[in-house]
DNA sequence: AAGATACTGGACGGCGTGTCCAGTATTGGT
DNA sequence: ACCAATACTGGACACGCCGTCCAGTATCTT
């Protein structure tokens, strides 16, 4: 076989499985799921699993670098570097978590906030990346560094809460309140009755 | 034996348990802890710890309870209800945290921010109740919502960053560039060259 | 077709949990 | 100081899950 290519049993056993995680971490806390749970919802023997990650989590790596890989074909035309009133990574972000709730609500750990430092970091850089355009020159690392990390928590919590809501808050409304508390503080934004951005 | 009083033998035990808790629990990750672990630290049967807690997770509660105490008779003149330019939670939050980092550390949940639901409950009760004071009446319930989780986030993704970090920076310097953030959002924070507040 | 490769399923040892119990301290009440 | 009540001990047990291994079978690629 040549080297690159791959094996169509493989391709569908690996494929199963991270459908059956998908399914699973949907209806249950991910650490509640056992390998056993997921073979037998993938139809895979145990031992296959094995022979293709060595444990749940790597699986649950893969599953997210596929996740994540199939996103970015959908959108590359993001980067407008706009007059900065918002973040541009956030929008689309709350759009797509809105799309695919129930998988998300997995994904990104339920309750216990489990979520996988992969995704963590993946966001804290967009964010730093954007907060850099701010910032004056490099000159306080440890202020953009603490910026960055408060931006990053804030927008994993406030998509939490939204998740585990009854989901008739729309995206953009969402966005619109993360951004307008990011860029103005609480201040502003409980302060004033605002009417719905520009 | 008075129903209300307790025996010296549970109390001992307890405290050792917990305390055996709060030792490993710096060391590794919470959930590498086991029972036998805490158990072999304390010098406790590990029968004897069922006696106790029905499982690990009761005796974390427990332990966080009573730190949650102790800390309350320490200082209970804080609610100053200031002119609001600041949350009086979090200073005192960030220099007791600092006074005891390793412990704090591993209560707050290590690199997997498993933060026991309690504390994240706690502050997050906290800062809804200062939010409330700039919030117009409770006519917007959501909007109130959503500025609490977002402190909220934001704050223990600081607090994490900063229990991770060197210890180099002080624990007053993160409360203002936190308290900064909070109020005035990151536009404000990171564009002006500020000086160290009032 | 045939050799290479992947899947199966069952067995194994290991570890951690939570329960139970008979035997042994320690305690608090009188 | 005694003694009944209560707590601690340590070892055994069944359970569930993990990760490994292997001989046998199915499926792919060339």
């Amino acid at each position: 076989m040549a080297a690159g290519s791959i094996d169509r049993r493989v391709a569908r056993t690996r494929s199963r499985l991270q459908q059956a995680l998908l399914k699973l971490t949907a209806e249950k806390e991910y650490g509640a799921v056992t390998v056993e749970d997921i073979c037998r919802e993938a139809d895979v023997g145990r031992s296959t699993f094995y022979t293709h990650y060595p444990d749940k989590e790597c699986l649950r790596k893969a599953t997210i670098d596929e996740h994540m890989k199939s996103l970015q074909a959908g959108g590359a035309e993001r980067h407008s570097m706009r007059d900065f009133e918002s973040f541009s990574f956030s929008g689309p972000a709350f759009a797509h978590a809105y799309a695919t709730r129930e998988m998300h609500r997995g994904l990104m750990g339920g309750a216990k906030r489990e979520i996988p430092q992969e995704i963590r970091d993946w966001v804290s850089g967009q964010i730093r990346r954007e907060l850099v355009g701010i910032a004056d020159g490099g000159k306080d690392r440890v202020r953009l560094e603490i910026a960055t990390r408060f931006v990053t928590g804030a927008f994993f919590e406030v998509m939490h809460w939204w998740l585990d809501g009854d989901g008739r808050l729309p995206p953009q409304e969402v966005d619109r309140m993360f951004q307008k508390l990011a860029f103005d503080g609480v201040g502003t934004a409980l302060a004033a009755r605002d009417d719905g951005g520009s």
